[in-house]
DNA sequence: GTGATACTTAGCCTTATGGAACACTATCGA
DNA sequence: TCGATAGTGTTCCATAAGGCTAAGTATCAC
């Protein structure tokens, strides 16, 4: 629960930098390499790598070295876990909704 | 298109912190003021008030004062917001998925 | 084996973040 | 009106984030 927790305050960081989401766009069309992934940007390498790393640690970025090329890949995982945070969260509030409704056909107040 | 970057910046980062998603959590059950939303944590309250200044900034929560007291509800756009990104990535991911497929079931090999 | 390529490591700088303490203002209730 | 309640403003602090340069390590291609 406590790793958890931790699990998603690296999700959601890693998707609060518009560098790391372009990335992961990228990703999305298929694997690239790590100079690759950097080009489109105005940012020197090692700064761009530390965004990988960060995409890697958090969960949403696979990586492997073959030689002297790192490949990347999107982890379809991560999807899931945010997406099921969102999901849950919209499920409270629905169910919260619902039960304003409920009150408001039968003619009662909430609170 | 600079202005929706920044907006998706804040929202994830929003969601970055666990006292922030707990205080989300805490409001889909409905509105609260920031004294009782505040309660659970072993923080002292001006720095409680900076998580609801960002989730207020950053688009996730309403708050609006009446007398001395503050009452924060949630922002149902926000979940789109954030969701729609999410949902944008994941379809750009499938189709690559079903590309992959037909080039598959179609005897090519991609690459 | 040598030059180019593709990262990597290390260190530095500036700003942002998440927390604290302390003092303060503005209601509310008796 | 006076004490308690509910929030604010300010300042401070330590650490993390996001960028840089410079220098180093493997591979690869010849």
């Amino acid at each position: 629960m406590e790793h958890y927790r931790a699990r998603l305050d690296g999700l959601f960081q890693a998707l609060s930098d518009p560098t790391r989401r372009a990335v992961l766009r990228q990703l999305s069309k298929g694997p690239a390499s790590i100079t690759n992934l950097a080009q489109p940007f105005d940012m020197a390498l090692p700064s761009f790598l530390k965004h990988i790393r960060l995409l890697e640690e958090s969960g949403w970025v696979r990586t492997r070295k073959e030689g002297r090329v790192r490949t990347c890949a999107i982890e379809k995982k991560a999807f899931a876990e945010a997406d099921s945070w969102l999901s849950a969260q919209r499920a409270l509030w629905e169910a919260r909704t619902d039960r304003l409704e409920r009150f408001v056909t039968s003619g009662k107040k909430d609170q």
